[in-house]
DNA sequence: CTCCAATTGTTGGATGTCAAACAAAACACC
DNA sequence: GGTGTTTTGTTTGACATCCAACAATTGGAG
């Protein structure tokens, strides 16, 4: 019995809500974008499966590799996150013993963080298994769709990205 | 025009994340999901100002509108949520006079949900500013690019839902 | 140099979500 | 007809996220 949290895949709900009427939801397009980005957060959660990585922790796994020694706050914009948001997910990869925030000797106010020696191999396993979750995500669109759904999305309000 | 359009929420982040690099991200449907479903959340939030409305409890409006008198758990399948989280969502709607719980006298467990007529009333204004908002959202696409948009996106996993 | 302003990481409070456990009620079935 | 099972709404506990406020530190204006 392994006391990872076991995030098992909803039900399944049969098909879609269950027989109820659903008005002008599907009509909008937050509707569609939240169905389909909660079916991508259950897969991906399944297909990291013992390794416990969710997609947000993923995310900054592979920012700090890209840009080692980057700064807590740098680290939060990057990542989409509030600064004070971060200090928990932070404490959680620190713990696992994935990353470490080494304070700067120029300024003592910032930790520079960086990926140990077991984030990097972990996350190493981490892109297989995404790039996996990848490929079953677009296994129905053609690479000629896939582009054009990104494109598509980066044109919803691009103004407040 | 003095009046700006109300866009203000998060700081912008000048554009993207802030310089550091985003490693293999962008190449993930996932991101860009998330990147665009925060955006239709804070549009959507502005869009409803003084109201004080979100997707969620939205949602939950329409299909009690659609479907009155079902029940919490019927409720709950339809608008994707658990059973017990319904709980303080319909609190909230309960306490604004919004919807009222009303005890079936065949099955004492069940609560009946329906509208009240302030409920009613106050989707109505909640619609024609949904209606903007998603004229807005959909400012940058044709028709046809919208509904290609949807379709792709329920192209994603379908078996999960 | 001194003092006020800005930045950095953190804490505390609020909210929204899930899962597990629970009491009350209804149902099944022998 | 009594007993065990299922369903319903709720409570509790665990997270993740936001915002506001804070102490420590740095930087800038005079």
């Amino acid at each position: 019995m392994s006391e990872t949290p076991r995030r098992k895949a909803r039900p399944l709900a049969a098909s879609a809500a269950g027989g109820a009427k659903l008005g002008l939801l599907p009509g909008l397009l937050g509707y569609h974008l939240r169905l389909a980005q909660r079916a991508i957060f259950d897969d991906f959660a399944a297909a990291m499966g013992e390794l416990d990585m969710s997609p947000g922790l993923f995310g900054m796994l592979v920012i700090i590799e890209a840009n080692p020694g980057l700064k807590q706050t740098e680290l939060a914009n990057a990542a989409r996150l509030d600064r004070s948001s971060l200090v928990p997910a932070l404490d959680k990869l620190e713990a696992r013993g994935l990353v470490a925030r080494r304070a700067s000797v120029e300024d003592r106010r910032v930790n520079g963080i960086s990926l140990t020696a077991a984030g990097t191999a972990l996350l190493k396993r981490l892109k297989q298994r995404v790039a996996r979750h990848e490929k079953r995500l677009v296994s129905n669109l053609t690479a000629a769709e896939r582009e054009t759904l990104v494109a598509l999305l980066q044109r919803i309000l691009p103004e407040h990205r």
